[in-house]
DNA sequence: ATAATATATTAATCGCCATTCATATATAAA
DNA sequence: TTTATATATGAATGGCGATTAATATATTAT
């Protein structure tokens, strides 16, 4: 496994805005206003972070009007599972520590 | 699933580095002088990278005289093992990815 | 004791990159 | 056409955090 695959794999799931975007897209294919609303990350700001998870392959998109409609792609969705499931049998032990409260994870966190 | 619990995993997770130390792991429990030896990361980083491990629940670590001896701790090792079954199932697009080219990825990559 | 080895801690720096702002492009409706 | 809506792109910047250097602590051996 080399360096610049797990790097840009995290690069692009590791940022909390990309992950909280694909996890809405666990749940249904959505265009990007839908994902601006359910996200409350702002519309240009969304742009950028498609373009990232097209780019790395995390997404797909397609026109409907004048809507793009982002979807999973294949294989992201069971990687979120799993993900997501350590996350919630483990959650004690990730917000216990002293790291998660470090104060520049905090303030970002609303 | 809280913001703070998303971010501190990847915050400890998605670091290169604590991923590769944590890939280390895998194969077998490790002093920090072996960590050192295997990862080519000095000792003084290793160190700060096993406390962040630590301090979210990653690995744990045993005193065996001079040494501090870390493993993995409980379902890190399925979780890391769709991590890696993911990229190497989709490193094609991972790596075809501008993201993944761009210079401050790259020159980090040896 | 002292020395040697192993690991941890503290503090400081500097470059990456998320975000914002401004603008461009695309599609549809009037 | 013109207008409105939806999305993308380019450029700039500010703060996070990985790394390093120096030092401290802990354990074992002599």
């Amino acid at each position: 496994m080399k360096a610049v695959e797990v790097k840009a794999f995290f690069f692009a799931i590791g940022d909390y805005s990309r992950f909280s975007i694909l996890s809405q897209l666990m749940d249904k294919d959505m265009s990007v206003s839908e994902i601006v609303k359910a996200t409350k990350i702002e519309q240009s700001n969304v742009s950028h972070h498609m373009q990232c998870l097209l780019n790395c392959g995390f997404v797909m998109v397609r026109k409907n009007g004048k809507l793009r409609v982002y979807s999973l792609n294949k294989g992201v969705r069971p990687m979120m599972n799993s993900i997501t499931g350590y996350l919630k049998k483990y959650k004690n032990w990730i917000t216990s520590c002293d790291i998660a409260k470090r104060e520049y994870i905090m303030k970002v966190v609303k």
